[in-house]
DNA sequence: TAAAAAACCGCAAACGTTTGCGGTTACGTT
DNA sequence: AACGTAACCGCAAACGTTTGCGGTTTTTTA
């Protein structure tokens, strides 16, 4: 019956002997068309299962409708998650959004855009990937005055809109919660060195260290790069020093699962021997023995407003850059808990 | 300097006193245009840094090279990661995709599909929602002779390609686990009832219990619509029975951690009091305490034979639906080992 | 009853590409 | 000197829509 080739405008206006444009016109409900006309438009647009072409419809619009996210990965529960609310945000303005992921390249991610750019979305949500040192992909966006939002991972030198939390200051109060818990020495499992907010992070533990006049020293830094591998051996690494650590601040849950996962098979017990906070706090913490305690980032609101940022700028023209600053908030758990009892 | 506007082929034709298609050709390097005019116009590209319109291509060659994948959720490990796998073999082809998620929801489905169809997707990789129970939204495509592979998530009256595992074979060989384990009072924390895919593992549960001549009865089975609440409740529910269960088999590893959670804020013992196999092996099942017996799903292999059959149905016309079963591995460790000493 | 307004519809251009075909040049070959 | 043949490039149509403008026909108004 039908054949391979879908039913476009011009198939009903021949067969109904009438123009395309009234066609068009037709199925979208436009006022100057017959109801008669339009009801036989619309019935035989149902029946033939017509299918707008929305390629064609945004080439002569000029407009997709469409952001692009960019993420470093989907496989993080932070960054899935977010996706969701600003998916959500977006749809309800009428926008839709298509995703792609860096998985932590920086040669994916200047592709990355490039290919969203070719298809023509209007605005960029992006979060930056680990191994992005500098920023020529995205400045040439900013030159082509394509609005582009920022989360999480930015970085300084970019004068876009961005939403991100006060890592400094989540990462003081986080350290400041193990020090008032009885830690003495602390050590720190950083994210990789070209990470702007582990290194945000890392000045808000020395800051810690600082106000209550405990030692500083390199040594008790360890960088990890995020694969579980690495991580495993930064942190025994740390343990093994000659003075090992009673506190550990890490930067993300995924460092700390697979910290605690080593010390675990250590027989390195925590809280009792070292006491370790983290950040993200992703479903995941309350499911572990001990129950990970983490600094928790609005998620939700995160996504809500980086879509709110960036329709600002869709909207009306030349919009001046703005930061928006969420608060974060520590939930405290098991594994910071030295003077609580185990399995409590 | 540069306008608002795009950069066309147009304007680099015009300013360089040429045609549009002998720029167009220049920029796909084509042999017959001149080397000379071949660099001016390159370089004028560059300069005026010139973005082809990936709409207006897509649509004269009516070809986009983009096929829509449609998941129930990105939240979930097992899907973003198979996500992964699928993209990575879908570039290797040249083809490119856009990912939607239903977050369970059938509306959000047929939703979902209707854009990408309107987008010209070419082929369509499905995992169904948790809430899909007709599936004429699917079938349709078929009529159109729309490429369609579903993985996972399927249902027997749907004639498109899939690649699934023999769910039931491995719901017996996990459920034959815990008794050889010891258990002799099994129960099952299912899915929603109106899964294929959780059906078939009752089914495999079942046939374990008759060839071990174990009683089976209806009330030892509970359905979770895997948000954690409700899994909670099914699975106290499940404890609290006269006789409660020594053995539980899980549907998935969502309903694990929420279960396994349950019983550690109730005291329930794990595997002392109850033993749990799973299904998903997500990289978290190794963090946990105990750690968690799952069955893995070989989920580099699973994307790239959904894609394989994906392509073989895009590039030669009209192929018979082909159905991949792949082999499932459990995975034992400490929440099944009944003989085992807690924290080895 | 004539003029004005309303209702309905078609023409053609436009969006930014690609591509078949044809048309100039310029060169090499007899 | 004439001709065949490369080499190089432009015209125009096409992809499937939308939309400004203009043209009929019908209805309303005075």
């Amino acid at each position: 019956m039908t054949k391979n080739a879908p039913v476009t405008i011009k198939d009903i206006a021949q067969a109904l002997n009438i123009s395309a444009s009234t066609v068009s016109r037709a199925l979208r409900g436009m006022p100057e068309i017959h109801p008669e006309t339009r009801q036989a438009v619309l019935q035989l647009a149902q029946q033939l299962d017509y299918q707008p072409n929305q390629l064609a419809k945004s080439l002569v619009k000029s407009r997709t409708k469409t952001i692009g996210v960019i993420l470093p990965t989907l496989s993080y529960y932070f960054f899935s998650s977010v996706l969701n609310s600003i998916e959500e945000a977006a749809m309800q303005a009428g926008y839709s959004v298509v995703v792609c992921q860096t998985n932590e390249s920086y040669l994916r991610e200047v592709a990355q855009i490039q290919n969203l750019l070719n298809s023509q979305v209007e605005g960029f949500i992006i979060s930056l990937a680990r191994d992005t040192q500098h920023f020529d992909h995205i400045n040439r966006l900013l030159r082509k005055q394509i609005p582009v939002v920022i989360f999480d991972r930015y970085d300084e030198s970019l004068e876009t809109s961005k939403v991100i939390v006060d890592n400094k200051l989540a990462a003081f109060k986080a350290t400041e919660h193990l020090i008032e818990n009885g830690c003495q020495r602390l050590g720190c499992l950083a994210g990789p060195p070209s990470l702007l907010i582990s290194n945000q992070r890392l000045a808000g533990f020395r800051e810690a260290l600082q106000k209550y006049n405990l030692p500083y020293t390199d040594r008790y830094i360890f960088h990890s790069d995020f694969t579980p591998e690495n991580t495993i051996m930064q942190a025994l690494n740390m343990m093994s020093l000659p003075q090992p650590p009673d506190g550990i601040l890490t930067m993300s849950d995924r460092i700390a699962f697979s910290t605690m996962y080593a010390f675990k098979q250590k027989g390195i017990k925590i809280p009792e021997d070292v006491a370790v906070v983290s950040f993200n706090n992703e479903p995941t913490c309350i499911y572990l023995s001990p129950s990970l305690t983490s600094v928790n980032q609005p998620i939700q609101e995160m996504g809500a407003q980086v879509v709110r940022l960036l329709l600002r700028q869709l909207e009306s023209e030349h919009n001046t850059p703005e930061t928006i600053t969420l608060s974060t908030q520590l939930m405290i758990r098991e594994s910071s808990m030295l003077s609580s009892k185990k399995f409590a």
